[in-house]
DNA sequence: TCTTGACCTTGAGCGCGCTCGAAGCGCTAG
DNA sequence: CTAGCGCTTCGAGCGCGCTCAAGGTCAAGA
């Protein structure tokens, strides 16, 4: 009673465009996903679970390059667990990161807004204001 | 005593480069740069807050299309505080729903880390585990 | 005097993550 | 029988935010 699933409907149950699943399959996220005969994917529960992770990873903002080597060890089976948790406590700490990073720009922002509101005072247009400057330096790129 | 700023100077100061300074100047984000006789850049404190307040709103997610609007309103002066306020704070919501976002997103990597320890049960590779899916739906490009 | 280096401009290039166009096949409803 | 739709592949294209290369000017130090 597994009717297995086309593309079509695993896109609608993720919420990721049809192209995007062929993009991940291309770029080694996803593998073996099972054809028909006609050619066609055929999407096991299992596989629309592993892309729910995914997902989760990519709009936590997990570059890519690093999903991809989770998959790969995800390939190796269980031998590989450990790196696995690894990776994910890594990525967490990442997460975690950014969202003190981003309670930080929420100060700034709120103080501007404060003085936008004329209940503070604050320089014309944003001097002194801005977060520790040479603290977090480099790199990244989030998204969702 | 004010002794204007060189781009290599502020590019110091503010963590980006001088390339990007020169971008951002290019894409409107930075108008009216003060020039020495020689043609180079002559950045006041004044240059280095705004950017600083920039940087702020670049680095929690706010794209440069938005960026260049809130610097358009800046130029109008004054009367447009309240706008510029209501920018503010719309990007503040935005920054908050991220917040958020990355909080469910650690909910379920915390999940997943508990199951490779072993501690808890979970299927196999991630059935199941995926956030609501259907929920948040559409765009948005992140940083830092 | 010569060299070095920071600056200038213009325009091209890049990495990322999709997104789409073209051409073609196969199932199903009318 | 045929129209239409959803699937297939392959490769190109796009939006974003930088980043860099080329070629030139200028000013200070060895």
């Amino acid at each position: 009673m597994t009717h297995e699933l086309s593309i079509g409907d695993v896109a609608e149950r993720t919420a990721l465009s049809v192209h995007t699943l062929r993009y991940y399959e291309r770029v080694g996220l996803l593998d073996g996903v099972d054809r028909a005969s006609s050619g066609h994917r055929r999407y096991t529960e299992d596989d629309v679970g592993w892309i729910g992770l995914l997902t989760c990873l990519r709009s936590s903002g997990m570059p890519i390059r690093a999903m991809r080597d989770f998959a790969a060890l995800r390939r190796g089976g269980s031998a590989t667990a450990a790196e696995r948790r690894a990776l994910l406590e890594d990525h967490r700490q990442e997460v975690l990161a950014r969202q003190e990073e981003l309670a930080r720009y929420l100060a700034v922002l709120d103080s501007k807004i404060a003085y936008y509101r004329g209940e503070e005072a604050a320089p014309p247009d944003g001097a002194r204001t801005a977060v520790g400057a040479g603290s977090a330096a480099r790199s990244r790129g989030e998204r969702r």
